[in-house]
RNA sequence: UGCCUCAUAGCUCAAUGGCAGAGCAAGCGGCUGUUAACCGCGAGGUUGUAGGUUCAAGUCCUACUGAGGCAGCCA
């Protein structure tokens, strides 16, 4: 017999079909006659509920094993449920117990755990509501936006993980070597000797893979990345990992407007995308995450977003009537509590920021007119701050070649980037979406490191 | 990295400087339709680690370790 999912069973199984589910038992109740239990298998946040009776074979002993966390095949008939609370359930006819899990030492109970102890136990929140829903959406989400792309003929380019250009400025890196760390060739000077290193040089894990985005958008015309990428910063935030996904659309042919056309689309695309799909743990995360998920979600989808200029930005947050921390001047950068005040309080909807000052930017992007500022945007979410950064690249050779040497950066690190201006150029743009900081702002979930399996932040790297 | 908060039973939390407790989980018993099942019973502790103050420390002080929140950096 096929074994069937339980999602699919829950959604289109009807009584008296004869079935098999494999899973794991989430909960056991016991009746003086019968017993009821809960399995599931991942494809959905509800259980099917098992009735098991005691004409079953080894009906004691079997009941014994099927404990919460228990791995367990089931072969049955499909009947109405004559109580509450399903449509069908499961009358079991044989039960394989796979792997049995001791309730005196499984962490798992039936009942609510802190987020902080099931981050001890990483290798099993997975078997939660809460993570099941968290990775159903995740995936859904990673689904939508490959749909997104795929459907306007960008290529998916794989950006290298491992890079030699530290020149990005996106913050600290990871190294890279195959040195024996007790044991490092060192020059004359006593300096680190990277020409006997694996690459002949420093290397390091890359922190965006915009710079070769933009290569392959010179071939492709559109193109985006969508890996991980890698930030050595010490950043113990709610918002911040030292390994995460990132998406980068890269435009040939662009200015920033089509930049932030796509960007908003491309986040319309994906809430809708996760609402018609994943409507059950949507719905769990309004319940009992965070109750206005689905309204922003709605909101999302159904109003435009808010536009301005970093320096129209600067004019609202002097007027405010609010107390801020740090001082808002144009030509600082604006802080976390500017960007919740303007996302959060004053607009109630994503805000798209543009036209920052050159000086607060990155070296890549398009100088305006003004000389001042340049082509930037950045979109700021409700609670979760900037979930988008983006811009116009600079195409014109000279003014690239300006802004790297008054930023201080080694030009000749970048000659292949730098040749991209030289041969073909066109003007084009692109952005970076923090994958897990859309997951966040999506399902609700107040620290980042709860909606990646295997968080990677300071001192954590346990699972 | 800075500031703040926290660390007590498996989990979530109580306990005026004076006998360390509850709910849930787990265990045992009961219950003919449960679904966060319900009812009953018993068990469960070197109060994160190391020092210090005190007649007396879970409680006050110091350091360390770990966790969380906020901020910076950013996505």
């Amino acid at each position: 017999m096929v074994t069937r999912r339980i999602a699919d069973l829950l959604r289109n199984g009807q009584p008296d079909e004869s079935v098999k589910v494999q899973g794991w038992v989430r909960t056991k109740r016991e009746l003086k006659e019968f017993a009821f239990v809960e399995v599931n298998d991942g494809s959905s946040l509800a259980n099917l509920q098992v009735v098991l009776n005691p004409d079953l074979s080894d009906y004691a002993k079997v009941l014994k094993q099927l404990n919460t966390g228990a791995s367990v095949e089931v072969e049955g008939v499909l009947v109405s449920s004559p109580a509450k609370g399903q449509r069908i359930e499961l009358k079991a006819s044989a039960v394989t117990v796979y792997g049995e899990a001791d309730p005196e030492t499984y962490p798992l109970q039936k009942k609510r755990h802190s987020f902080e102890f099931l981050r001890e136990i990483g290798h099993l929140r997975s078997r939660t509501n809460s993570f099941g829903a968290v990775f159903r959406v995740r995936n859904a989400c990673a689904t939508a936006i490959h749909q997104f792309f795929q459907e306007r003929g960008f290529i998916w380019v794989h950006a290298p993980i491992i890079t030699a250009s530290d020149c990005e400025g996106a913050g600290e890196m990871f190294a890279v070597t195959s040195f024996d760390l007790k044991d490092v060739p060192r020059t004359e000077k006593q300096e680190i000797d990277y020409s006997k290193d694996f690459f002949g040089r420093p290397a390091y894990l890359t922190v965006s893979g915009q710079l070769e985005a933009e290569v392959m958008a010179m071939a492709f015309s559109n193109v985006y990345t969508f890996g991980p990428t890698f930030r050595a910063e010490n950043s113990n935030t709610s918002r911040h990992l030292a390994e995460f996904w990132m998406v980068e659309p890269e435009m040939a042919f662009c200015d920033l407007e089509g930049d932030m056309d796509l960007a908003e689309e491309f986040l319309k695309y994906i809430f809708k995308y996760v609402l018609d799909n994943c409507p059950e743990d949507m719905e769990f995360f309004n319940q009992r995450i965070d109750n206005s998920v689905l309204a922003t979600a709605e909101n999302i989808i159904n109003n435009q977003f808010e536009r301005l200029t970093y320096t129209d930005a600067i004019a609202l947050l002097e007027k405010a009537d609010k107390q801020f921390e740090y001082p808002v001047s144009w030509g600082l950068d604006l802080q976390s509590e500017h960007e919740r005040y303007l996302a959060e309080e004053l607009f109630k909807k994503p805000v798209i920021v543009t036209d920052y000052p050159a000086k607060i930017k990155a070296f890549y992007m398009r100088l305006n007119d003004d000389e001042k500022t340049v082509r930037a945007m950045d979109i700021l979410a409700p609670k979760i701050g900037e979930i988008i950064g983006g811009s116009q690249r600079e195409e014109r050779l000279e003014m690239l070649q300006q802004r790297i040497e008054s930023m201080g950066i080694n030009a000749k690190d970048l000659w292949w980037y730098l040749d991209l201006r030289r041969f073909g150029t066109v003007p084009h743009a692109g952005f970076g979406l923090g994958f897990e900081r859309l997951v966040q702002f999506m399902t609700g979930m107040g620290n980042i490191r709860d909606v990646i399996p295997f968080p990677r932040a300071p001192l954590s790297v346990e699972f």
